[in-house]
RNA sequence: GUGGGUGUAGCUCAAGGGUAGAGCGCCUGACUGUGGCUCAGGAGGUUGCGGGUUCGAAACCCGUCACUCACCCCA
């Protein structure tokens, strides 16, 4: 039996229609705070992504889907879209437009990882990217967004932590002053931190051993090496949020493990996933576009794991299923008379079915229960000959009969709203 | 890439060397043209796969594959 890949997974039925009220609350929210859709390639050639993420990033040094297409090429399949959007918006000269650029995009990533709870090689992120402004309520906007869009979901046990990691000015002088400060303790750091300390030192800060942690107490702060023009865009930032009573919490630790990352970082974690607790994150990234050959342009945008999101999603917030009609047909006159009034239904709008393989009423009616149908039509032989249909009543188990003609039309107007 | 856990009926799980079981689901009948509920009956298994130990293996050993959780890292 061929299966699929490992780590990639299907959406039966049952499960997408989560999938459904995620996705239409994205795109509700999305165009509520103006963004419009984009849809840009699951593919691009490798340099994009090595350019953009960081070449000495895990994503990049070995977690991407990398292959050769026929002319030798390198392509990947993007582990996020972030890349692809910003190369969309240099390819197609979108910042020369009078109006800021704000996009929103839904779609499955890729990344070459050991799958656990919440951590798949295909999933699938909602992102949204606003471009052309340094207003920090650029920044509140999109945090604003995000918490909005979690909120309608009802998800329980969220955290929204915020740091600035600085300008790109900003940041060479806080990793010296980090690493002065952590080669004086490198004995009682872990191994891993050791190791860090020579790749990015950064992430030593976001170390969970708690040895670790007490090294670092003391570490300097890097919200303490801001330049003024970083710290005043923090502090407004965080202003920002008290205005609109977004609550945050103040995580000087918080570091992001892709490279185009400047000032405001964020993310938004929860205590019902497993180890991988973070729903959504994001951040500014001023000079990625610059970075990809575009004009310096100034972004910021979040991605939120909608696996994670359907782990955590409530029972509460999915629509009831629709009521739908039922076709009992059977006998020589009766299956082609059911035919027909199926086929009516449908063009009214009715959402109905039959079942072909049904060949007794009882097994028709047993199928019409399981599918949850409020109404069943029933022709048999004797129905078809007289010309009329049963209607019954699935609840109360009612029955009437119908003229074969109007049948169709009398289930649509008490079903359909008027 | 590294480590732990688990693989038995469609699903959830028992049986820890001596005849492979339960609940749910499925099928049939009671009800020959009326669903659910009840009752009675029934079908369904190379115990992931390959080897080994043993008179005898679902169980013990080795290998392998899959799933899963965690590390690294990330959404």
């Amino acid at each position: 039996m061929i299966h699929g890949i490992k780590g990639v997974k299907d959406l039966l039925p049952e499960e997408a229609a989560r999938w459904q009220v995620i996705e239409a609350a994205a795109r509700r929210l999305s165009t509520l705070y103006d963004y419009r859709e984009i849809r840009v390639p699951i593919f691009e050639v490798t340099e994009l992504f090595a350019r953009s993420i960081g070449a000495s990033t895990d994503i990049v040094e070995k977690e991407m889907y990398t292959f050769q297409d026929r002319d030798g090429s390198s392509l990947t399949l993007r582990p996020e879209a972030t890349a692809g959007v910003v190369r969309a918006y240099i390819e197609h000269n979108l910042g020369a437009s009078p109006t800021a650029q704000k996009f929103f995009y839904l779609g499955p990533m890729f990344r070459h990882e050991r799958p656990q709870a919440g951590r798949l090689r295909q999933f699938h992120q909602y992102g949204v990217e606003a471009f052309g402004s340094v207003s920090p309520w650029a920044d509140v906007e999109v945090i604003s967004l995000l918490w909005r869009f979690l909120s309608e979901l009802h998800l329980p046990g969220l955290t929204l932590e915020i740091n600035s990691l600085g300008n790109a000015a900003d940041r060479p002088v806080y990793k010296e002053a980090l690493l002065d400060f952590l080669k004086g303790r490198e004995k009682t750091l872990c191994q891993n931190c050791q190791r860090r300390m020579g790749t990015n030192p950064l992430r030593v800060l976001d170390c969970k051993v708690p040895t670790c942690r007490t090294a670092t107490e003391e570490a300097p702060k890097l919200t303490d090496h801001l330049s003024p023009q970083s710290r005043q865009h923090f502090q407004e930032v965080i202003g920002g949020l008290d205005a609109l009573g977004i609550p945050y919490l103040l995580n000087p630790r918080l570091v992001r493990g892709l490279d185009y990352y400047t000032l405001t970082t964020f993310e938004v974690t929860s205590q019902h996933l497993g180890a991988q607790n973070a729903v959504g994150a994001g951040g500014r990234y001023d000079g990625l576009v610059e970075t990809l050959g575009g004009p310096k342009t100034p972004a910021i945008g979040f991605a939120v794991g909608m696996e994670r999101i359907a782990l955590m999603l409530p029972a509460s917030t999915l629509p009831s299923p629709g009521k739908m009609v039922f076709v009992a047909a059977f006998g020589q006159k009766g299956v082609p008379a059911g035919m027909q009034i199926l086929h009516e239904l449908r063009s009214l709008g009715v959402q109905s079915d039959s079942d072909y393989r049904a060949l007794t009423l009882k097994a028709h009616l047993r199928q019409a229960d399981r599918l949850g149908a409020a109404f069943v039509l029933i022709v048999g032989d004797d129905e078809a000959e007289k010309g009329q249909v049963i209607l019954r009543d699935m609840a109360s188990k009612e029955q009437h009969e119908l003229p074969l003609s109007a049948a169709a039309h009398s289930v649509a107007t008490r079903l359909l709203p008027a």
